[in-house]
DNA sequence: GAACCGTGGTA
DNA sequence: TTACCAAGGTT
């Protein structure tokens, strides 16, 4: 049988992780650890979820201790991991799953729960109950996608990919194969430049037999990315404190601390937060999902009262703690200003 | 279904 | 430098 063919090559060849439990193992991983890893590695690699998970795991050992974090800190926390509706959600799915007296124990029960769509809820089920939920992530995708030769691009292929994965999936230690199928994906099976020569399903793999493994999955083109345009503002007062700003609770950035911009389009530029002498002392750029941003940087030394934001106090302020747009801002503005 | 939502690594 | 890409969810 296929699943066998990979878990027979998972208990060989399994990564090794902060949140994983090696297969062979007879106890359950900690379903705060899977339910956390999955949050992050929502989009993201393992490489830059490594630190966040063992800086949330030492700091939040359990999920009632996050429940109870302040907004602030977990936000802070988060910072550089991007995507940060994953950040507030994981505080709201905490603060529900402490006050049942726990994380359900089914995939359905975990789809209600906030920050949880299809694939974590089947994810968890699999990796912290042993349920065998269908696990479809991009990785998954692609091995069945190449695993069966279809041709159709996404995403209207995935509710094929999707019964596809369903016929692959074991009633038999599910949860190591769910993690098997995205090992593979991410070792062996990758994007470009698969390595059919030592995959453990190269013998019935039809994408490799006809030759287009590495074409597949087909995706529609992707729409081009504008570029839009906007001042950052970097104010300090003669003691450090520097004029920063909480980003409102939704959208771009949400619920971050941030340095005072204008809006990011060929708008007019609104009036900056602070009335005083501004200096341009560059620019930084940076990549969203659907756009390229060039912010210029604007410096200014003041005393004044703002209109918008906080003074922050130097000691009560790191960079760290932004998002990265405005960790080369803050930087840029710093060391324009100099030293205190 | 499609737009929105980050970041760092890689070719 | 640019474009693509990764263990998706929400609206």
């Amino acid at each position: 049988m296929d699943a066998d063919t990979l878990l027979d090559w998972y208990d060989v060849h399994a990564r090794e992780m902060p949140w994983r439990v090696p297969p062979g193992e007879a106890r359950r991983p900690d379903p705060y650890h899977v339910w956390l890893s999955e949050v992050m590695l929502q989009q993201t690699t393992v490489a830059a979820v490594r630190d966040y998970f063992v800086k949330f795991t030492s700091r939040w050992p359990t999920v009632d201790d996050l429940a109870a974090a302040e907004d602030a800190d977990v936000m802070a926390a988060w910072a550089g991991l991007g995507y940060y509706a994953r950040a507030r959600n994981l505080l709201k799915c905490a603060r529900e799953v402490a006050a049942r007296g726990g994380f359900p124990d089914t995939e359905a029960d975990l789809l209600d729960l906030p920050g949880i769509g299809p694939y974590t809820a089947a994810a968890v089920a699999a990796i912290a109950f042993d349920r065998p939920a269908v696990v479809l992530d991009g990785n998954v995708e692609r091995v069945m996608a190449r695993r069966h030769a279809i041709e159709e691009p996404l995403p209207d292929s995935k509710e094929t990919l999707r019964t596809l994965a369903a016929r692959h999936t074991p009633q038999h230690r599910p949860g190591d194969y769910a993690q098997a199928v995205m090992d593979l994906g991410a070792t062996i099976c990758t994007p470009k430049s698969p390595a059919c020569g030592i995959c453990p399903w190269m013998e019935e793999c039809t994408g490799r037999l006809a030759g287009i493994a590495a074409e597949l999955p087909r995706k529609r083109p992707k729409k081009a990315k504008p570029t839009r345009h906007g001042t950052v503002y970097f104010a300090r007062r003669p003691d450090g404190a520097v004029l920063m700003e909480t980003r409102p609770p939704k959208g771009l950035l949400g619920g971050m601390l941030a340095l005072p911009t204008t809006d990011w389009s060929d708008a007019p530029a609104p009036a900056p937060p602070l009335t005083t002498e501004w200096r341009d002392v560059g620019e930084v750029r940076h990549t969203f999902t659907h756009f390229h941003l060039i912010l210029d940087v604007a410096v200014a030394e003041s005393f004044a009262n703002p209109d918008r934001g906080m003074w922050v106090e130097r000691h009560a302020l790191d960079p760290d703690a932004l998002p990265t747009l405005f960790r080369k801002a803050f930087k840029l503005g710093q060391s324009a200003l100099g030293p205190i």
